[in-house]
DNA sequence: CCATCTTTGTGCACGCGTTCACAAAGACAT
DNA sequence: ATGTCTTTGTGAACGCGTGCACAAAGATGG
């Protein structure tokens, strides 16, 4: 998966662990799938399956929630869909701001995503003034001038920054100064924020960064395991290597990011 | 951060523990930044907090790559992006396809953090036969038929799905039925691959639910403190009642995802 | 050459998360 | 009622990751 958690600091929250936590939308979504298929029950087994996890390990989330489940029968669709959106407080609504509507901002605002499951773009803003008032999923960006005033008038508490590099810091701060207390940021850079604001970064390079470590682990296995029985992406990968550009393989091809 | 990661099955791969893998290009990006800066030297101290970790970690991380520092004095600046470079696996190119070009998918073609670090983008595919032969990012879609031979004329191993949930799916098996065997995927779905396959997944709104969760906890923690000591069960209803949404609060307020 | 000072590299202990395996609980049939 | 069968809920063991704290290594100055 792409992302990392920031500044958790083993505050297990309400008793149930971070790990459980990042684990009931993904218990949620495969529920509401049943939902839609008007299946009533389910057991631990079939629901694990479909959410890609262990079924001790899903029942021993569930017991952090409480005894939900019947035993020889499995888990109520419908209340556990429940029980699981008031437990991550989606049975309310969060009103969020993009900060940063580039190619990236956009593409989230109109992000379906993020309309359902109760939360709302309450806002789109960006910094260049040309952009201000340009429709961007059927509303008006509104420049960085506003942000204090859109966030306190919203009541919004999520923001999400989808700024260059440069920004992110400085529009964290604002964000914070202005009382929003949890951030999701798709800026590659490490967020400097103070104790009690919540930051998840998302950040493809670093995914791609990974990824590549281990298909060059494959590559690299393959290689070394036998030059015959190549399995053929290995060895595609391998003749890929192998056509890398320039005979000056000693500068590393990294550039800034 | 807003990525989790799946189906790693606590392979240690080559001896380097999945935590450092992940977090080594973190530090990467922070020593680029003073490479950038002509910084010879840095101690495990300082480097540790421009990443945003504890130092004796970042010390600990680098002690698997091997004895790169050097005691009174820190760690050769260009050296170690060097090395890190070298066991990420960046100092070869890598072709990526990116397959759906909608609004994410545009964005993502037109993402800098791609072209860099040896990243290219090989491809981009789509199933719409109208997107296809029109140019984003300059270069022009191709339409979701070529997909095995570019795949294999190009030597592609990493995949990026940015299709929706319902197509993600296929195109995955579509994508490792041609080699690719390393799939980033910001389809709302899990994955079903077969083993030796790695997917990273990016899922915006399941970090939007995690930093719901917290929000929640912090309102709720800070109500709690306030309003008198209630007992936890009847806390719980209190919030039940309060969330609930209009007057038809039978229903939890979850959409289809 | 010796003393001092800085910074690395790591042994160790602790805690979180995962998984196994099984007893308890309930449904269902007879 | 009673027995059987299914599935949950959890005790316990294990392994990974983290962070402390310190000894070893080297630089630097006299």
């Amino acid at each position: 998966m792409a992302t990392g958690r920031t500044h958790r600091p083993a505050t297990r929250s309400r008793g149930i662990p971070e790990a459980t936590v990042a684990r009931l939308p993904l218990y949620l979504r495969a529920l509401t799938a049943l939902s839609e298929r008007s299946v009533p029950t389910v057991s631990s087994e079939e629901l694990a399956a479909a959410a890609g996890v262990n079924s001790a390990k899903l029942r021993k989330d569930f017991s952090y929630l409480g005894s939900y489940g019947t035993r020889g029968v499995g888990y109520d669709v419908e209340y556990l869909v429940y029980q699981i959106s008031r437990e991550l407080g989606l049975t309310q609504d969060w009103p969020v701001v993009i900060v940063g509507i580039g190619n990236l901002g956009a593409a989230l605002a109109n992000y379906g995503g993020f309309a359902s499951r109760g939360f709302r773009v309450a806002a789109l803003i960006d910094a260049d003034p040309a952009m201000a008032g340009k429709p961007v999923a059927g509303m008006p960006v509104q420049h960085t001038d506003e942000l204090e005033k859109i966030i306190e008038e919203n009541g919004v508490s999520i923001g999400v920054i989808a700024t260059p590099a440069g920004a992110a810091q400085q529009v964290s701060e604002r964000l914070i100064a202005a009382g929003v207390t949890s951030i999701l940021n798709f800026a590659p850079t490490v967020l400097q924020v103070p104790e009690g604001v919540d930051v998840r970064k998302v950040d493809l390079s670093i995914e791609l960064q990974i990824l590549a470590f281990h298909e060059q682990r494959k590559a690299g296995d393959a290689e070394a395991a036998a030059a015959a029985l190549l399995p053929p992406a290995a060895r595609r990968a391998a003749e890929a290597a192998a056509n890398r550009k320039g005979p000056d393989g000693d500068v590393p091809a990294v550039m800034p990011a």
